[in-house]
DNA sequence: GTGAAAGCGCTAACAC
DNA sequence: GTGTTAGCGCTTTCAC
């Protein structure tokens, strides 16, 4: 189980290590025959590169983690996929780390990445603040961050401020006033960014009550909603699965949709069009905010860009289907 | 941007490197009141211990790469999270690599892996056989394969085999001989056992294709079967992907699901039961089967187990809904 | 076109 | 309980 080092296919090949590493690295001409020579006696030693030795060496790991609530909600992987499919053709490999949305994994992942040295974040959490993002930047890590807003560090945005606004109206302006609102975890910014442009669109006094961002947090929403004191005519849910936990209840309770009670969502995951009804929805497009993060990372990561942070908008649309 | 290293630390605290080391790691006493200045003038220094340096010396990367087709497919997702699950409680991360089922990008995983040194290996492949997988416990990576039959490396397995017989049997006796399978990829091991276990519970002439195993796949597969000689009274899907896109062609042609065909899945990923008619299909507990490859792998990384190659079957199970 | 030598930042003998 | 030293396997000056 003795690894095969540089050296020893150096010494095999009555070369230097240092000419073995620039045939694999092509980072100085080497000549056609001792470079063929080299690597056929790689192969036959079956040599393989220590990447870690080359990672300390070089100080670039080649490695991009990404930060995100749970990869379980189908939001995120085709998110990654984005970002996979946009950083593989660089040679770049993808950490993926759940933080279930809590604060404390967040951080703990922020730190991970800190000490694995990876070459960038891309960052998707709801309590740490882009702000507190600049530690990794100050330590020379490109980041990407799926936020709400433009901020220190390079931000991708669906814009929800306006997709929010957009469905509140419609959902106003079919179903009357008495619209209600899931949202997702209290405090976090998602949560915090779509209950403000909730009720910017739609003024007044409105039921709003707060879950986890699962298909169970929008049942137990639901339920509230309808045995609160009172019951909404259409409920807007901060994600589709909130809303397909809010259409099981409403087919538990012998509700009609939208008959009784409207249904919206956010995100159009592949299940809003599988459902029965359909679901009315929000179409993020989680594969371009992908890419477009990995795009925002590759450009640092190279160094072709050094300027200030940059956001970059995939707007998300209105799909209006049978639930709304 | 200069990093702190342990050597900044030992000299701004007055110790030897060895010490402050020591002090992270554990794996030696320090005195209470050195370890606690250390801490101290650690966070002072905003220190992070490198990693990579860490596993140049060590040899371990506590990093382990997860193989799979197509991060995208619903199953996938969850299965991964069973192995990050019961791997990042002891420290270990994990990357994600996607193949889009070839056997190239297979291959060149296993490569990277290699060089990357991890310290193990899950692997959901189609392509590469077991045997082939050999060159990583050789190198003493940890493995735990994700197929069909027991092999020279730990495997996890679904019970294909029983599960799929079964629901052939099912679809037999209640829908007569004329039963046809949408297959995955053709020459890929899953397929063939799948066929195998098909045409063993159903003997006789079937109507058989081969299609990606997407959404996708299953419309054009369907359209196939219908347009044919002859067009079946029931589908067996290899898995839920592909059923419904099975669907989606029975809808499109007015056909009553399962009046005029049955349709059935393999998986019972979510979407299963939110499509109209709800999928009848086999449920793969993804999940354990994700936790059961993590264990086999942290077994193996531990030190704790060393002998023969064990295999952990999560029996799948028929779920009967609607569609069938 | 090629080589010698230093060093990336840790940890693990081995010493005391 | 603590320190000295060597070395993990690369890449990169600097030299020829």
């Amino acid at each position: 189980m003795a690894r095969i080092t540089i050296e020893d296919v150096a010494a095999r090949a009555g070369v230097s290590p240092t000419t073995v590493s620039h045939v694999f690295s092509g980072r100085r001409p080497v000549s056609e025959a001792t470079r063929d020579h080299v690597r056929q006696v790689a192969v036959q030693l079956g040599y393989r590169a220590n990447a870690v030795a080359s990672s300390l060496r070089t100080q670039r790991t080649n490695t991009v983690m990404i930060v995100l609530p749970d990869l379980t909600n189908p939001f995120y992987p085709v998110f990654a996929r984005g970002v996979q499919d946009t950083l593989r053709t660089s040679g770049y490999h993808t950490l993926i780390g759940n933080t279930d949305s809590r604060e404390a994994e967040e951080r703990a992942l922020l730190e991970d990445a800190m000490s694995r040295r990876v070459d960038g974040v891309v960052f998707a959490g709801f309590w740490v603040a882009p702000d507190d993002l600049l530690v990794l930047t100050d330590a020379g890590v490109a980041v990407a961050n799926l936020g709400q807003g433009t901020g220190p560090v390079d931000s991708v945005l669906s814009g929800d401020i306006v997709a929010v606004s957009e469905m509140t109206s419609y959902l106003a302006s079919t179903y009357g006033s008495e619209i209600a609102l899931i949202d997702g975890p209290e405090n976090t910014m998602v949560a915090q960014a779509r209950a403000d442009a909730f009720l910017r669109a739609a003024p007044g006094r409105h039921e709003m009550v707060s879950e986890e961002f699962t298909r169970e947090g929008g049942r137990r929403g639901m339920r509230r909603l309808l045995d609160g004191p009172y019951p909404p005519r259409a409920v807007f849910c901060a994600n589709d699965l909130l809303a397909l936990g809010a259409l099981d209840v409403a087919r538990e309770r012998g509700l009609d949709v939208p008959g009784d009670v409207a249904v919206a969502g956010y995100d159009d995951i592949e299940a809003a069009s599988l459902v029965q009804p359909s679901l009315t929805t929000v179409r993020n497009r989680s594969y371009d905010l992908g890419v477009a993060s990995g795009e925002l990372l590759l450009g640092r990561m190279t160094g072709e860009y050094d300027g200030d942070s940059r956001t970059v908008v995939v707007q998300a649309e209105m799909v209006i289907r049978e639930s709304a």
